[in-house]
DNA sequence: ATGCAAGTAGACTGCGCAGTCCATTCACTT
DNA sequence: AAGTGAATGGACTGCGCAGTCTACTTGCAT
């Protein structure tokens, strides 16, 4: 019967996209394409002619998400203490997997990775593991200027993004609360723990005093 | 037709619950109670005879996976040596969870606890919070000891518990990778680390020589 | 013996949903 | 003016699954 003018040209694949981004972050798999494409403002029908089937959307979606997560987690400024570009990722690293959106996301991929293992690997690799050598290769040289004691550069990096996100997860996958904490000041004193955990064996170089 | 000489009085229910057990921490609420009940030997209306619902026969299973995690993590000896306790701990808790069975029950919760709050909401207050209360309520009185830097003792619990067991999940969650490590002396070092994170700041206590 | 509690097989209902089909309508090109 | 490509709504198929119903069987207690 009635058609709409042909909504727009192209961003209509874009429009599919955010609302496949929102319904799935927010409902996991479970959200139902009818419902997606509802959300779009756009038929079912179109949504099939972007994107073969559930799983390639879902996985499109995905991407998206892991895009915007790994978009504004590049290294700081050179010019910064250690202390400071720690802190500094420190701060935009919890900001992005605290986030609703990042909780979203790590839901919709800790349910489903059985079942799309491939994009599951991706997501790890692009995503976790990435992160973990930038930052591994940034503590080895600090390492190397004697800045911290001499250890496994992973098992530090690892350390350090357990310690910014780890058990502080579970009150917000399980008691839906919502972060609620401005939290400017949490990075600083993790990252004062890590720095005396790894902290030279030799007293001798000592930080600058406060 | 044929029915089986009614399997046995009561063990029914156990078989049920295991058989519920092993499916969803498996494969999540997807498992169907058709599968779940001939997992069983059982038939789905016995099912129904002893669990209201799907929902309820979820709450159950999980509750049992909820007591098998809790049951051996209590405080080890008295006798020992703070570090020792805490390498004893580690070394239980990161078994727990690392486990097959944690990652499952790991993986149904998250993916669940918005269609279950008050499930969810008790397996949190159960599991991550108690753990997390116990483990205070220990490094505070180090605290009062002097073996360990005044710190807020919930902060000090949550860093410990992150650093135990935090981003070494991801490869496991999103690369079916099963642990695979004998993994003894992890928590050795994780442990040391937290140590010198929350040595006093005050030297003159100094630990034991080695 | 009789009756009750509990189990069994299997058919059946109803629902939600992925994916398809179709007749129609619009926008843009030539 | 005609044609092509894309979008539309809505009906339709098929599947898997939760939960119910029925008719039947068994063990145990009295």
């Amino acid at each position: 019967m009635a058609a709409h003018p042909a909504a727009a040209p192209d961003d209509c694949r874009s429009r599919l996209l955010s609302a496949a981004y929102a319904a799935f972050l927010a409902e996991g798999y479970r959200a139902s394409v009818d419902r997606i494409a509802a959300r779009a403002g756009v038929a079912k029908q179109t949504l099939y002619n972007h994107f073969p089937s559930k799983a390639e959307l879902f996985a499109a979606a995905i991407h998206v998400a892991m895009e915007e997560m790994m978009a504004s987690l590049g290294d700081a400024g050179r010019h910064l203490d250690l202390r400071e570009r720690l802190i500094d990722f420190g701060v935009r690293y919890r900001a992005k997997l605290l986030a609703p959106a990042g909780i979203g996301c790590y839901r919709a991929m800790v349910a489903e990775a059985p079942h799309f293992p491939e994009l599951a690997a991706t997501f790890y690799r692009s995503g976790p593991e990435q992160t973990a050598a930038r930052l591994a290769a940034t503590l080895e040289m600090a390492m190397q200027r004697g800045e911290l004691r001499r250890e496994d550069p992973e098992f530090a990096a690892n350390l350090l993004l357990s310690m910014l996100v780890g058990h502080e997860l579970y009150p917000i996958l399980f008691s839906g609360k919502p972060p609620a904490e401005p939290d400017s000041d949490a990075a600083d004193r993790i990252v004062d723990c890590f720095l005396r955990a790894l902290a030279p064996e030799n007293p001798s170089f000592k930080r600058k005093a406060p």
